[in-house]
DNA sequence: TGAGTCACG
DNA sequence: ACGTACGTGACTCAG
């Protein structure tokens, strides 16, 4: 008998502590189970055992800590968060088939040595812990799997009795000897006072047990002042072996017959899982084929080739409904999968009649589409001039309305999500491609009963306009501007590049001059090392961080006038960022069309916002006249102009408009510069007398407090003492009263629902604000304040490209929206339409939505970006 | 792969 | 006693 025994406290407390905090969507954590479940699996896998038991603690679960103990002299309660695992974790195990063993007054160990003792010649005993007093309890036929959490990376290492020899030197019975005479205080065991690790080591590596040494204490070699600290601690060594000793019979169940592993009760154990949100786990235990026949209905679905094309369309027509998955390959479509009533419909495509059938149906208004890629689907059928009209429901889109805190929104991870990913296929004669397609012929069979269960639920959050309106309109035209990409001069670029290169070869020489020494000055750690060590420049150091001292702008700007090498590295830090970032960067990625087309993602941020990828043009430099001059290299092609609007303090805006402050509205409807208004009352003194220092600081206090601000950082940004910082804040609240309301709403509707939201209705949920630690509760509740006005911000955004995209397909055909950097819209239309498109942009943009204040827009046209600001 | 840094709104 | 403003993406080093 191959036995797995799991010290089931030990094991949760290091998943606990080894992954990051992890929620599911109403806000349970998970991560201790995560980790634990990855851990247990692994060990299945490697040492297939046949029986598994999993022993708990019957008191409450503590939290074990040595330095804090050693401080302490007691031990800390496990937070909440952890605490509320175990129940489910237990629940779990159970459903898995795997023994839970528990008894009151003994500890996970003792349970832990009684089934390892439990163990006969033939039978073979492993023990999972965290825990390294249970080390000694390996034997011939006994190993503990010891897991170790590095950098959230789980390890386990297997110790046997020779490992044990080769670390400590001794066998495993003797690490209770060692523990007795060294002790540990967060067990409460005294030890003998003044020895330690290596001591103890020593000791019973020379002379084998407590019990000899105390024997012949005196006859033997060891050195007076130890023998005394010895003789002084002799009840207490003796005491300490005993409560050292782990238990070995333990009033527990030592037949292992008994924790043989049993039947998976796969649905209920499916179920638990998909609600925990692990369907990594989920899949690793292959329970689908299982959790299917138990409660939920069996579905079978038969997958078959189209034959009859026209048929086909009929049957689409009938139903007025198409859910498709399409597979695209480097020439176009290679396939799409239909799902039907009757099942999946797989249309290859082989041959014209395929292009005519699919250019009928996405062209057909009266067929409802159902997919799940919306933005490549128009993408595609843009740069082959197929229509694609009426598509309904794109999966990934709702799923990210109804949750933007999640990574993947494929079908098969939303399927896995809404527990939908048990259907079987009955693949006929399309065995072969079932074989190679599974992922994508799975994802469709379940792609209807996704797009029910999503549809509802949206509809149930009251987003359906958000989806309807915004979203999916929006894919259509993130693909126009994909596929429109950026004009760059490449030539323009590269001579700019040659330029940085050489003067960022002469800042590097620099460098070493006065550093006195060359070194890689692209690493952060070597260049900690020569300012800050004593025997190098010794200048004073900041903050730290995990691998030595900060070496980031703020510390290095501090320490400017110390030494003349701090301004040639920060000059070296710009250049190197313009160069490899910037000008290779960027030279990589331009097409053969001479443009750049990133990738603009609709599902990637929390609060709402588009990015931007491969490349990200929306962090193009613009602060530093350096970095600008690479905005010279955007540029319109031939015969046409850029014309480029920003918002103005949208986000103001928004924040004055939610908060309903009449204070900051009557601001803005008076059209004077905000921060200058902010800063005359906040400090009272007449518009006319504020100082640019003034506007300054009040303007930091304006951005402050859209994120949430604390006193502490807006000292740092605005370099006062925390408490004239702590006093601008307060001054500002008071006199914005509303936005002081709003603040406190903002937090307090994210605490009841468990999620902010948008003026539109957008949410993004917190789980942090349920957490104990003050900490990450303090960054949910910031975010809590500022999602709703970032969010509101960009769904704004969002409904001005929308209508200027229609706009100009009606009105300037020639003219393309290509770019959007949150605030901004930029246009490449043709020279003699540019003024008109100005106009239509600046209005568009003005009216997208309807607030208390006014929106106002900045326009400009110019040859390239540089010359439209 | 994660940490550190820095570009943008 | 803690750590310190929201949201992104890209590059480089180092384990």
């Amino acid at each position: 008998m191959k036995l797995l025994v799991i010290d089931g406290n030990s094991i949760l407390n290091r998943a606990f502590y080894g992954v990051r905090m992890l929620t599911t969507k109403d806000g349970k954590f998970t991560n201790g189970i995560f980790g634990f479940m990855n851990i247990l699996l692994g060990m299945l896998e490697e040492y297939k055992p046949d029986s598994v038991a999993v022993a708990f603690d019957v008191k409450s679960p503590t939290f074990r800590h040595k330095m804090y103990d050693a401080y302490k002299g007691t031990r800390k309660p496990a937070p909440s968060e952890l605490i509320e695992q175990f129940p489910t974790l237990k629940e779990l195990l159970g459903y898995l088939g795997y023994t839970v063993v528990e008894k009151p007054g003994y500890e996970a160990d003792d349970i832990l040595g009684t089934l390892s003792a439990a163990c006969g010649e033939d039978d073979f005993c492993y023990i999972a812990t965290g825990d390294r007093d249970s080390l000694q309890l390996v034997r011939d036929n006994v190993n503990v799997l010891l897991a170790t959490t590095k950098m959230g990376k789980s390890e386990t290492v297997r110790y046997d009795v020779e490992k044990i020899k080769e670390i400590y030197g001794v066998t495993p019975e003797q690490l209770i000897d060692i523990k007795a005479i060294q002790g540990d205080t967060s067990d409460n065991i005294p030890g003998v006072a003044g020895i330690g690790e290596k001591g103890a080591a020593q000791l019973i590596q020379q002379f084998g047990s407590i019990e000899y040494i105390y024997e012949n204490l005196s006859d033997l070699d060891i050195k007076a002042g130890m023998k005394v600290k010895l003789e002084a601690s002799r009840d207490n060594a003796f005491l300490s072996k005993k409560l050292g000793t782990i238990c070995l019979n333990a009033p527990v169940d030592t037949n292992l017959e008994s924790y043989i592993i049993g039947q998976p009760d796969s649905a209920k154990a499916a179920n638990l899982l998909a609600s925990l949100e692990m369907f990594k786990i989920l899949k690793r235990l292959d329970l689908r084929g299982e959790a299917v026949t138990e409660e939920t209905d069996t579905k079978t679905v038969k997958l078959s080739a189209i034959d009859d094309y026209d048929a086909f369309y009929d049957t689409l027509k009938t139903n007025g409904k198409a859910y498709f998955t399409v597979k695209y390959n480097d020439c176009g479509i290679e396939y799409i999968l239909f799902k039907t009533a009757d099942g999946v419909c797989l249309a290859v495509n082989n041959d014209f009649m395929f292009i005519s059938f699919v250019t009928d149906i996405f062209a057909d208004e009266n067929i409802e589409k159902y997919t799940d890629d919306s933005k490549r689907l128009y993408s595609f059928c843009d740069s082959c001039g197929i229509e694609v009209r009426n598509i309904v429901l794109d999966t990934s889109l709702a799923a990210y309305l109804l949750n933007p805190n999640s990574s993947d929104y494929t079908v098969e991870a939303l399927a896995g999500a809404y527990s939908l990913n048990n259907i079987k296929i009955d693949s006929g004669d399309l065995n072969d491609f079932y074989e190679t397609e599974k992922g994508a012929v799975d994802s469709c069979a379940a792609l209807e009963a996704l797009c029910v269960k999503l549809s509802a639920a949206v509809k149930e959050n009251c987003q359906g306009a958000l989806l309807r309106d915004i979203e999916l309109p929006l894919a259509r035209v993130l693909a126009s501007m994909e596929r429109e990409g950026f004009s760059v001069d490449r030539e323009g670029l590269e001579s700019y590049s040659d330029k940085i290169g050489a003067s960022l070869e002469s800042s590097l020489r620099k460098v070493y001059e006065l550093a006195g020494c060359e070194f890689n000055l692209n690493s952060p750690k070597q260049l900690s090392d020569v300012l800050f060590s004593e025997d190098k420049l010794n200048l004073p150091h900041g903050k730290k961080t995990k691998s030595g001292y900060s070496t980031n702008a703020d510390v290095l700007d501090s320490l400017r006038d110390k030494h003349p090498i701090i301004n040639e590295i920060l000059e070296y830090r710009a250049l190197q960022k313009l160069k490899s970032t910037y000008c290779e960067g960027l030279l990589k990625v331009i097409d053969n069309d001479g443009r750049i087309h990133s990738t603009l993602n609709q599902t990637e941020t929390r609060t709402g916002r588009i990015s931007s990828a491969e490349p990200n043009l929306q962090n193009i430099p613009v602060r530093t006249e350096l970095g600008r001059e690479l905005r010279r290299f955007f540029n319109a092609k031939d015969g046409y102009l850029l014309v480029d609007a920003d918002y103005s303090q949208i986000e103001l805006r928004v924040l004055a408009a939610l908060a309903d402050d009449e204070n900051m509205i009557n601001a803005f409807i008076s059209g004077a510069d905000i921060h200058s208004i902010t800063a005359s009352q906040v400090l009272g003194v007449p518009l006319d007398e504020v100082t640019p220092n003034d506007r300054r600081k009040a303007k930091a206090v304006n951005f402050g407090i859209v994120y949430g601000i604390g006193a502490f950082s807006l000292s740092n940004d605005i370099g006062t003492s925390v408490v004239e910082a702590d006093r601008y804040i307060k001054g500002y609240l008071a006199n914005y009263s509303g936005v002081a309301r709003f603040m406190e709403r903002a937090k307090q509707s994210a605490k009841d629902n468990g999620y902010a939201q948008t003026y539109f209705g957008r949410r993004r949920y917190l789980p942090e604000l349920a957490e104990s630690n003050a900490i990450r509760r303090g960054f949910g509740e910031r975010v809590a304040m500022n999602m709703p006005i970032q969010g509101t911000a960009a769904d704004i955004i969002k409904i001005a490209m929308i209508r200027v995209f229609e706009r100009l397909k009606e009105e300037y055909p020639q003219a393309k929206l290509i770019m959007q950097v949150h605030d901004e819209l930029i246009i490449e239309a043709p020279e003699n339409d540019a003024e008109n498109v100005a106009a239509l942009l600046k209005e568009t943009m003005e009216n997208a939505c309807e607030l208390a204040v006014p929106l106002t827009v900045e326009v400009a046209c110019g040859k390239t970006w540089y010359d439209t600001k």
